[in-house]
DNA sequence: CTACGTCCTGACAACGTTGTCACGTGAGGT
DNA sequence: ACCTCACGTGACAACGTTGTCAGGACGTAG
């Protein structure tokens, strides 16, 4: 900038002027400070004007979510881009792998990065360490879980309700054993579809059995081994409810290893691309991811504006969605 | 600061100290220092502290891909990110969706941001306009296509031989009418695999039937129903392959409602989720992602530290996974 | 007792920018 | 001829931090 100014025979301030498109400025000397600025490549320093504006905003926002590469994360990403990049925010993308201590550094770092706000998918099961910064005002929004041990706005969908749709889809169509596939019971939404599993079950007064529901699976290949053992019970499901997507992809393999895709009914929680493209289409519970990272969008740059309101939690309507797997009925 | 400087009433400098771990000040002090940190929540201010030392990085590098949504783009995203983060680096991530003017924007907007890198995946034809940015020294690396107009590395896979291995692989199973799909003649991927595609014939003396070949084809709905107008023709093809996943994929839908899945070949280029779990499974020629962005990330990090070598290109294999639908022989 | 080195600590300037205010000029009104 | 006022411009300080350097306290050796 002093060379600019040096350039163009002018002061300091008045480049700042010009670069700012502020008024005052004469056509004369504004055509001379942009003539040099052109000439010598001149790039403001963004961190230095956020440092001296008063109260400024650095127009950078986190997101700290499970994993960038997979179909929901990304999804959520991409939409809270969008909203992003309307008001001039970068968002920052993070992934956590469900590490607790990964979600405190990067947020630790984030926080010294000064980012207007945070969206964070918690990988932890408690969120106490976020207590200093929310004091120091930075908004967080917290997605796909409600926060634990702080307050903060909070969207998800109804995990329990979601859980319960999908099962009664299957009772709906004869079936009365009903397996259930669900992630660790450490993490809160498949403690909730799994509560959803059960109050499908009481509503219908069916009684859970035991033996077809499988807990702390958090892989294809742990879900896939699980429903080969489900199957081999002498008294087998006739339809599975896979609670998270890569534990339907497991169902799947299973069921067309032992050719039962058409046989057995499974429903997945999460929608995932071509989902429709197998045979049988994969009958889902969907959220709207789109609709999620624009609600998450809302409510993050309501706070950055300084919305005082007391945090709300936010909730997304599920969907499920026929496409064939979930819609066979009980052999005989 | 200066309230925790006058909390445990030492100097600024001090306190500068202390949060930095430098040597040279007294445990007791230190005590005071860390306690007045933590009682007053404390953040250092990196922007200032990158303002003050000299020739300091941000730690931040820009990612701008086409889809941070897409699986390619977020493959590639997350290692990069995997990358960074043993830097000590964030990963600013933006969608440029093909719009050549987001994408100087964007790349406006990081250079203003003073971001340390760049990682592009260019949606222009030609990339003059960085020449400026180039030579203020912020080093960018070109993924997916090669800069135009622009000296710089590259990390692409070699699309030209990409095709011409799938063709050749449908050739090897007997066929000799291949459909060829490709995406709009100016980007420079589908230009090189439709040269691949007519390597792939001029090799094996086959003509290059032109009714068999449709270009300019940007979504999976353009592709579908160029299937079926190439299977309405009179000597219709016996496999297909498909230039783009996108392309993969209407081309799975149109031969599906044919019934003809099992009937016609069909190869596409890129790999995608769960392309093995249709059936048939779906052959594809895979980019390795997980590799290109170890690549990028490599070459990045290497001209930020300083590498003076001439820019260059680097091409990373890809392969051809079968899985069932480029293994189907010709019927006859 | 003096000289000198080591160890801690702080004052000050500087990083690149912008908010504040004051100055000089010329136009318009009396 | 004088005053006022708008306008364009620049000097200066400040944002939050750190590099440089100087200074004080203390210990040790001559």
């Amino acid at each position: 900038m002093r060379e600019v100014a040096a350039l163009a025979g002018v002061s300091l301030k008045t480049v700042s002027r010009v670069v700012n498109d502020e008024s005052g400025v004469s056509p004369e000397v504004r055509g001379r400070v942009t003539a040099a600025v052109r000439r010598l490549d001149y790039r403001p320093n963004l961190a230095a004007s956020n440092l001296r504006r008063t109260g400024a905003r650095t127009g950078l926002v986190g997101a700290l979510v499970q994993d960038v590469s997979n179909a929901f994360s990304a999804g959520l990403l991409r939409s809270l881009e969008d909203a992003a990049r309307s008001r001039h925010t970068a968002v920052l993308a993070a992934s956590l792998d469900e590490a607790a201590d990964r979600e405190q550094e990067i947020v630790h770092d984030l926080v010294t990065r000064r980012v207007d706000g945070l969206v964070l998918m918690p990988a932890t099961e408690r969120q106490d360490y976020l207590q200093a910064e929310l004091r120091a005002g930075t908004p967080v929004v917290f997605v796909d879980r409600a926060p634990s041990g702080v307050a903060g706005d909070a969207v998800t969908v109804d995990n329990a309700l979601g859980a319960r749709k999908a099962v009664e889809h299957l009772f709906d169509r004869g079936h009365t054993r009903v397996a259930g596939l669900f992630h660790l019971a450490r993490v809160p939404t498949a403690r909730d579809r799994f509560a959803g599993y059960g109050s499908a079950h009481a509503e219908r007064g069916v009684g859970v059995d035991p033996r077809l529901v499988v807990l702390g699976l958090s892989s294809a290949e742990e879900a896939e081994r699980a429903v080969h053992g489900l199957l081999d019970l002498d008294d087998p499901p006739t339809a599975v409810f896979a609670g998270r997507n890569i534990l339907t992809e497991g169902a799947v393999r299973a069921l067309r290893d032992r050719g039962l895709q058409h046989t057995v009914a499974l429903v997945g929680f999460d929608d995932f691309p071509l989902a429709d493209l197998l045979d049988p289409g994969i009958s889902v519970v969907r959220q709207d991811v789109g609709r999620i990272g624009a609600v998450v969008a809302e409510r993050l740059f309501a706070r950055i504006d300084g919305d005082p309101e007391p945090p709300v939690h936010l909730v997304v309507d599920t969907e499920v969605v026929p496409r064939g797997s979930g819609e066979i009925r009980p052999a005989g």
